[in-house]
DNA sequence: TCTCCAATGTTGTCGACGCTCACATTGCAT
DNA sequence: ATGCAATGTGAGCGTCGACAACATTGGAGA
């Protein structure tokens, strides 16, 4: 009680907690630095003595969002069945996520942040990770393949993923515009599709 | 010239056309209205008489984009070549579209302006034409497939091309990521995964 | 041809926002 | 104990989207 007179303690942890909540429910344009101080019962300028702009805090929100990614992808990799099998499991576990969190989800691949040029520090690291760690389950499931086809493998299977979670978001698939399709049924396509299994 | 003293002659599409040109080169988040209204020389409320609010603006800039973006697929579709090849072609000048214009692809697929409901006015019809004739182009393509064929075909198809579109604008498939694939590798990769070609 | 009105454009203003600066307070290392 | 770096404050600047009250215009109908 006496700290929190003045300082915080853990201003900066307690912005990016109080900021992925408003991204998860409300999008990352939604964010307000004076809103999120003021629920924290800070003054307007604290937050900047931790984030250099309101970009950075962006970032380190979705820094946390790739450490996910980077668990999703080492626990599919670490779980049963054969290479193959864990691939998919990755992937529909990846769908899972953006979808429970979409407003994550959308910061992560459809913001300027990973545009930028040199890429914010904060998140340089943890969207490295991510890859390497898909691309240990992806040549861990195929041994044999050559450099070129797990790298063409790897561009085709990430885009159809992503492609539709992108449209879904966007709420192209609708049911009356999916019809007879469920929402299953196009997973298990998608799935089909991105993993090399789909049939003719 | 008498005129131009007060009223404009035709400022709602002047704003249209100069939006664009903003969207196109410097994204969509780079839109003022002020400046827009201070570029083509009328006051910071005339834009108002027009569009609603920014949204509006920004629902009539992406109409255009899904107008052109019918045009490309009914030019594929009556170009030559038997059903596949005119549906590859279909996707191959989709993705060349999103490329020479990614700021307003960004626009189409990735803004908020297609979750609202409902889909602003001006953008339904655009909207729908576009699927309508990528339908079109299928289903002639594939007279013999039964319709939940073509509806799984339409959902990945255009998955993995939208998947690769986003990924690759927001820079994810670098020289170095992608090595020791090209572009053009890629791209060819994408299309067959998504045409349903692919060899294995 | 004149008149009036709807369309169009303008000025003034408001509130929200990101960000900066000068200053205040705190706690830790010395 | 003290002094300094980290952290927080309050005031304020400039930009923006949006609204309201008012001004100007051109064309439709008398």
């Amino acid at each position: 009680m006496a700290k929190d007179a003045y300082h915080h303690g853990d201003l900066a942890n307690a912005l990016i907690d109080a900021a992925m909540a408003v991204v998860e429910s409300d999008g990352a344009d939604a964010l307000s630095l004076r809103d999120l101080a003021a629920s924290l019962g800070v003054s307007r300028a604290a937050p900047y003595r931790h984030f250099v702009d309101r970009d950075a805090l962006l970032a380190a929100v979705a820094a946390r969002g790739f450490e996910t990614l980077v668990e999703i992808y080492l626990a599919a990799d670490a779980g049963p069945g054969d290479g193959p099998a864990r691939v998919r499991k990755a992937m529909r576990d990846y769908m899972a996520f953006a979808w429970s969190r979409s407003g994550l989800h959308r910061l992560m691949f459809e913001s300027d942040l990973l545009r930028r040029d040199p890429i914010p520090p904060v998140l340089a690291r943890p969207y490295q990770r991510t890859y390497e760690a898909l691309w240990r389950t992806l040549s861990r499931a195929y041994p044999d393949a050559e450099e070129a086809w797990l790298k063409r493998h790897r561009v085709t299977m990430l885009s159809t993923v992503v492609g539709f979670l992108v449209l879904d978001e966007a709420g192209r698939f609708s049911p009356e515009w999916a019809s007879p399709l469920s929402r299953e049924d196009m997973v298990e396509a998608i799935l089909d599709v991105a993993t090399g299994t789909a049939r003719s």
